[in-house]
DNA sequence: GCCCTGCTGATACCGAATATCATCATTGCG
DNA sequence: CGCAATGATGATATTCGGTATCAGCAGGGC
């Protein structure tokens, strides 16, 4: 199913619009930014929207076949400089993506389902804010993911 | 200068104690463990506890021309594994290495300089707990990294 | 000193990611 | 609409970080 007909939910967080509204708002915004609209990175897109929780570059491309993986990497580079995607940092160091539903936000990582869900209703921005600068450091950003069991996993 | 013969500050952190006596230290809690306190080991955690600020596997590696690949690779492999050394992980999404002074704690990593700087007095836990859990999500731990620029970087 | 076993390192190998480049397709413009 | 400019595509080659292999070596218990 690539293109989901339903509204569905991913872990705890709000409703996300069907697929390809979600498709067709990331080319308006590539557009915007003087980015072509081509059918292989719609394609790239959508299979990136329709991945349950994050996925790596290979998962995209053995999902989509009939796209070079040149243009599958060079896709999924593109969403994550201008962020559509986001990069999610499992706990042994891999290296995943997920799209993006905007703002400053964590993940709260599920190590048994994988899935993400978003954490938006934290603000560790102004306690690390402190401790920096406490350390005579100045703090430009973050990166934090955190990992445990989402409720789903908790309560078999 | 593989072994410093005096003691050293990194960013603003406590004092490291001589390079040797660090080997040492790490030697001996290995061998508690099982494992074996040979040559190549010991070069590959003399030219750990030399770097700077975190270190790829690749540069350890030509830091250390006389050592194997493999054996660079499995030293460092095995130090992350005992919690000897501790994973650092750039903005840019890049895993580095560093000697780790135990306990936990997170890193301030400067962009300017490289260097990484320990943040030991800071207390996310508590409230990434209590927002996890309002999220239905049981944590169990958490990754997180700091970035800006380090008080020799702010006024140059 | 001897032997067991873990360790080493040269090499081959693997897989993820990128560079190349001829061809194609989108889009702005007349 | 149709043309041209140029960004995008994709098959291929290549690079590069990391691991598997395996014969020989060496640490350390006896």
């Amino acid at each position: 199913m690539a293109v989901a007909s339903v509204v569905r939910h991913t872990g705890h967080n709000h409703p996300r619009p069907r697929s390809a509204a979600v498709v067709d708002d990331i080319v308006r915004r590539l557009s915007r930014q003087g980015y072509r609209d081509t059918e292989p990175r719609r394609l790239v897109i959508s299979a990136a929207a329709a991945q349950g929780r994050p996925f790596t570059a290979e998962e995209l491309c053995s999902a989509l076949p009939c796209v070079g993986r040149a243009t599958v990497y060079r896709g999924l580079r593109l969403l994550v400089e201008t962020n559509q995607v986001c990069r999610v940092l499992l706990e042994d160091g891999e290296m995943r993506y997920q799209l993006s539903r905007g703002g400053h936000h964590h993940h709260l990582l599920c190590g048994a389902c994988g899935i993400a869900a978003d954490l938006e209703d934290c603000d560790v921005e102004g306690m690390l804010q402190n401790a920096a600068r406490a350390a005579g450091f100045q703090m430009n950003g973050h990166w934090l993911e955190v990992y445990g069991r989402c409720g789903d996993c908790v309560r078999p």
